[in-house]
DNA sequence: AATGTTGTTGCAACTAAGTTGCATCTGGTT
DNA sequence: AACCAGATGCAACTTAGTTGCAACAACATT
């Protein structure tokens, strides 16, 4: 690992006041790398020879999660997927993209959506989640 | 039961190509009288008397859902919430909002978003869904 | 540097939503 | 009435996520 990545690492931990540990350092990197929202299950998987424990993941995600680092992006086939929650407006986070297809989610970061307005008297509206299903780059040109 | 509503529901059972069981007219029967979406287990008990066995409660979901008469609407506390599908455009179908304090969700009906544009390049869009968090009119009265 | 406290980890056992295989039953049809 | 594909119920199973508890390690204090 490179050492500025070990230090960003250290930094997000004590932004959020959470003890520097192995397993935190690990499932952040492995957060870091990934490209779209992982189950607990592929983080654990990604640690690799860390060998963490299935609960530590869990208990680990929940603690960031309430820290604010992580959110849980949405659930697909019964399973949560986890993401960091940098890149997140306080109002929104990018959609996410599902293939109906083949069922791969992406995430669109630069796809925008006007935030909902004229909420029913009495209902405050804080955030807002998008999802979009449709085809994705493969898929659309093997149909078509 | 009205004579209107039996006559409503071999209507929908009809439409979808489904026979008219027993388990299938009770659960459409609950799915149109229910506010909001309900987990299985909730259809399960709302049902009363009818006696369904939860694995027919999950099939009959299924096959309702293949047929478009329900969506999976979102998944809450591990539970999947199912609804109707009548009331959805194409395009979309109506928020839920999700209290951040009580937890309970509302369809809200009368809430619009504006669909996403400009996708990535190969990506087509043809759906989307919109999670709505903040309080509820109880809780924000509650809070202040 | 050694010590102590508090939060963290790992293990095993558990919970509960949802699934599967199979025998039985029933709605719709001939 | 008889038939049959599809629907149902039961029991056993799968698996994501949780809980209790004992052992451990990060950080602060001396």
């Amino acid at each position: 690992m490179r050492i500025e990545t070990k230090e960003k690492i250290n930094k997000i931990l004590d932004s959020a006041r959470l003890k520097r540990t192995g397993p935190r350092k690990a499932i952040i990197e492995v957060l870091l790398q990934i490209k779209r929202p992982q189950t607990a299950e592929e983080i654990l998987a990604a640690t690799g020879k860390t060998r963490i424990n299935k609960v530590t993941i869990y208990r680990t995600l929940d603690s960031m999660i309430e820290a604010g680092l992580v959110h849980r992006a949405f659930i697909s086939e019964e399973k949560c997927h986890y993401e960091l929650a940098d890149k997140c407006s306080e109002h929104q986070c990018h959609p996410h993209f599902v293939c109906t297809d083949c069922g791969k989610t992406s995430c669109m970061h630069d796809v925008s959506v006007s935030m909902a307005t004229s909420a029913p008297a009495g209902f405050v509206i804080q955030r807002q989640q998008v999802r979009l299903q449709g085809l994705c780059p493969k898929c659309n040109q093997t149909k078509f």
